[in-house]
DNA sequence: CAGCATCGTGAATCCCGATTCACCTGTCAA
DNA sequence: TTGACAGGTGAATCGGGATTCACGATGCTG
């Protein structure tokens, strides 16, 4: 399970990982990560200096694996519009979101350190700027009304994040159908953004 | 006597209450609640099982105000738009969140107790299924295109409280102009839904 | 091989706010 | 008058997880 040949180090970050991904950042106690990681609770203390550094660390690491694949999903691809791109990114970010429901929350929405907490509104704070830049070219390229594109960029995320864990909250074993919400959101966000129908669709 | 009873309990919440809006649930402790009514700890425990149960009454009691306020500002009105009423809506709770952010924060998105998180949850719940009856009522009328009126709801109040509780959730002083991103977030909502110009704005 | 540094151990300790409880007080009904 | 009870006191206690630390190991260097 635990991959001995890794550094403690790695077997910690991965243990906690693995539990955050289990039961949310509540059941990721510094005892239940050092079990998991096959060392002491001290053992810890010699990589950081407080449980909440290792957290920071952990988080940062996944949201920026996250942000990764957002903004590649968000690249301009060949004759892609600018609403495409935003499609994309948000459907990229939903179903990630719900193939691990459980990290996705922690992520998103649950009760963490301070210091923890900071690196995930950093976080937020990228990827609205991500959108927001988005928008604004959409907005200079005429695909999409005026607006206030940080507004719109924040109102988006948030609404994306409130729609996949409002139901994953708790603990949502409904497996509802990824594409269809998927699909869903991203047809909100088209319109949400202001997209102007090629005067075809509706 | 009954009264005497009747007073600390409500000195007790109102203490509550006013700590909650200046530093959030994080400062309202037990003994600050005490110390804020003028009792000792232990008054509290002739009124509550537990600290949570104190909040849960309280977040109850002022949650279900704040959805009173909503539901009467979603009335319908004389020759209102069922889109009209949204806004309507969503206005008002961002006016109400903007004048109390720390309090909007914290019954939004600061982290509580489990017993407190069931209250939150099931207001937001209510206030869903609120938004999406409207929206429903709108697709039936042909104001509105076919959706997912759940979604479009979760998704609404998520993005609103975003929107206002992630410029507020660190302790912002920004005092930003709210009639502007009151208006903002109409206009977001507005789109969002997929309300049909009246064939004149584009 | 001594000297020194890093890493690991895990039981003991610390922290800190919620909660308890033995003891008052005032009120009211019998 | 009395005694039962609702309400109040506040210092002591509890709980549970983070953190410490005295004590090895292991390994590298001169």
């Amino acid at each position: 399970m635990v991959d001995l040949a890794a550094g403690t180090r790695e077997r910690l970050l991965h243990a906690a990982l693995e539990l955050t991904r289990e039961g949310g950042y509540a059941q990721a106690s510094v005892a239940a990560i050092a079990a998991g990681a096959g060392v002491s609770n001290g053992a810890l203390y010699r990589h950081w200096s407080s449980k909440g550094e290792l957290f920071a660390e952990l988080f940062r690491t996944v949201c920026s694996r996250e942000l990764e694949a957002l903004t590649a999903a968000g690249l301009p691809r060949a004759e892609a519009t600018v609403v495409e791109r935003v499609e994309a990114v948000l459907g990229t970010f939903a179903a990630r979101a719900l193939r691990n429901p459980r990290l996705a929350w922690a992520l998103i929405a649950e009760p963490v350190d301070p210091l923890v907490e900071a690196e995930r509104l950093a976080y937020r704070r990228t990827y609205r700027q991500h959108l927001a830049a988005l928008l604004r070219k959409g907005i200079a390229v005429g695909e999409l009304p005026e607006q206030d594109a940080d507004l719109t960029a924040a109102a988006l995320v948030g609404g994306v994040g409130e729609a996949l864990v409002g139901p994953t909250s708790p603990v949502a074993d409904t497996p509802p159908d990824a594409d269809v919400i998927v699909a869903a959101l991203q047809c909100f966000a088209r319109r949400a953004v202001g997209a102007v129908p090629p005067a075809t669709a509706r």
